[in-house]
DNA sequence: GGAATGATGTACT
DNA sequence: GTACATCATTCCG
C-alpha cells in the first residue's frame, strides 16, 4: 500500500472528450510546467469550456483569425493568447474537423514549486499566486511562445493521480458579457483557490 | 467589504 | 473608435 498515489501522464485519448466534457474532466488534474531543473505544479481546480456553435463569448465564434489559430488546431494543442493587452491565458484546444474549440483554465491550487511562482508573481500568498488565469500563466512561467505546441509532447503538460476522485460544481462563464446563460463553467467544490 | 479605474494588444465597426 | 475569456491599485463606505 502505497501512501502516494501513482500519477500519470494524459495522453491523447483523454483530450479526445467533447469540450464540455473534458472541461469538467480537468477539474482535480495536475499542469506540470517543467522549466529546466524547476518543476511548477498546479492542481486545476477551474476551467471554462468555450464552443464554437451557438456560443458568442468564445474567440472562434468570428472565425479564425491570427490571434486565435491555435484554437483550429488538433486535441491536446496548447492555445495562448494575450487578453486585455496585458496578460496571458491558457488553454487546452479541443478542435475538431475545423471546428475550434478549447477548454480555458481559470485557476490552480499551487501544489509545486511555490516558492518559484511568488517569485514570478511578487506576491507572497498561496491563495494569490494561481487564483485567475492571468496570474496562473504568469506564476508558471508560461508565455506565448508555447502557443501552437502540444499538452501530449513537451515541457508543459497534464497528470492524474491513480484513483482520485473530485466532487465538480458547474455554473455560469464569468468575466463575458454574451451567452452568460450557458453554464460551461466548472470548479472543484469547496476549494479556497477559485478566482471569484 | 465593494466599486471604479488605468494599463493596452488584437480584432472588429 | 470601441470592445474584450484581466489584474492591481485606488477610492469609498
Amino acid at each position: 500500500m502505497s501512501e502516494v498515489s501513482a500519477r500519470s501522464r494524459l495522453g491523447s485519448d483523454f483530450f479526445a472528450a467533447e469540450t464540455a466534457v473534458l472541461a469538467r474532466g480537468l477539474i482535480g488534474t495536475l499542469l506540470v510546467h517543467e522549466l529546466g531543473e524547476q518543476r511548477l505544479v498546479g492542481r486545476i481546480v477551474e476551467t471554462e469550456a468555450y464552443l464554437s456553435e451557438g456560443d458568442p463569448a468564445s474567440h472562434s465564434a468570428a472565425g479564425k483569425t491570427a490571434r486565435n489559430a491555435s484554437m483550429f488546431g488538433s486535441p491536446g494543442d496548447i492555445y495562448v493568447y494575450l487578453s486585455y493587452g496585458l496578460h496571458h491565458c491558457l488553454n487546452v484546444v479541443t478542435a475538431r474537423e475545423g471546428v475550434g474549440e478549447a477548454v480555458l483554465i481559470r485557476a490552480l491550487e499551487p501544489i509545486e514549486g511555490l516558492e518559484e511562482m511568488g517569485a514570478r508573481r511578487a506576491v507572497d500568498s498561496p491563495r494569490a499566486l494561481c487564483s485567475g488565469p492571468g496570474k496562473l500563466v504568469q506564476a508558471l512561467g508560461i508565455s506565448r511562445e508555447q502557443d501552437g505546441g502540444s499538452f501530449l509532447a513537451g515541457s508543459l503538460y497534464l497528470e492524474s493521480e491513480a484513483g482520485a476522485h473530485f466532487k465538480v460544481n458547474a455554473g455560469p462563464r464569468i468575466g463575458i458579457s454574451k451567452a452568460t446563460e450557458l453554464e460551461l463553467r466548472f470548479t472543484l467544490a469547496g476549494s479556497p483557490f477559485l478566482s471569484r
